[in-house]
DNA sequence: CATAAACCTTCCAGCGACTGGAAGGTCAAC
DNA sequence: GTTGACCTTCCAGTCGCTGGAAGGTTTATG
């Protein structure tokens, strides 16, 4: 059985995160020692480290509890499992459509900036309301 | 000069922002009626939708307040604004990267999953340990 | 002029997923 | 026996809002 912080060195999560787990009902130390030590032991390991491979997948913690559950569970299914999949992807890729289109925006205002000493900057002039230059002439 | 709900549905942000906004001192209303509600004017409403659209591109509130300096202040170079933008452009390429990893990863686990009823599912298996299958036998 | 609806104000609480710190108990080594 | 590393709980803060309660103001209608 492991302390803490010998289950947190062990699947690379901060102590404090094992605690909010456990104050969650995510993932429970199994035992605690006569002083109040959360004990740890492999299966709880392990669990932890799937909360944690599934976290970087930028699953929410519900969404982790429900893939935890099927972790647990000998009798899912498959289907179960692919189908949380497959809305995952999907907000995935929406995401991922958002953040190009910002890139390619921003690269192209970096590209139209001369950043030099003159004050005429089409980043600042592109964040401007469309139309109201009239009003705003600081030059 | 408009009152908060006319000046959120002029720039297309939630009133409460506006109050939020006000409160941390990024937009503040530049002036109050004699009952204490807040007016907006034209040149507040710009600064506001400015804001909008830098926030749209993910700079955060602080990021955003030095973008709004430079805005305002007429004497500010191109090349400042530039930088801040090409840093911002630098994080937005890291994290798009680590999405689009996310994205395959997560895409090649649905491929290899039958998606069937039967229990055994390679999504599953991938977020546990690796090499700590002898330990997790549940069927 | 009374009243109702729509607007405004401030203040306080909560979201998600932690993170930091204070105050205090426990354990191993010297 | 005391130092220092570790453990506990609890409370506060992060970010950028968002919701709601309690109460004041303005406007439209009867």
């Amino acid at each position: 059985m492991l302390t803490i912080n010998q289950a947190a060195r062990r699947v690379g999560l901060p102590n404090k995160t094992l605690r909010y787990y456990d104050e969650i009902g995510l993932v429970s130390p199994p035992a605690r020692s006569a002083s109040g030590y959360r004990l740890y032991d492999e299966a709880s390991c392990r669990k932890l480290a799937f909360v944690r491979r599934v976290r970087q997948f930028d699953f929410g913690i519900e969404e982790t509890r429900v893939l935890l559950d099927l972790y647990d569970n000998p009798r899912r299914t498959s289907a179960e499992v692919k189908r949380i999949a497959n809305e995952k992807l999907a907000l995935l890729d929406t995401k991922l459509e958002q953040l190009q289109c910002l890139r390619s925006e921003l690269a192209l205002l970096i590209d139209a900036c001369a950043g030099d000493r003159r004050h005429d900057c089409p980043i600042l002039d592109h964040f401007d309301l469309p139309g109201a230059t009239a009003t705003h002439d600081d030059r």
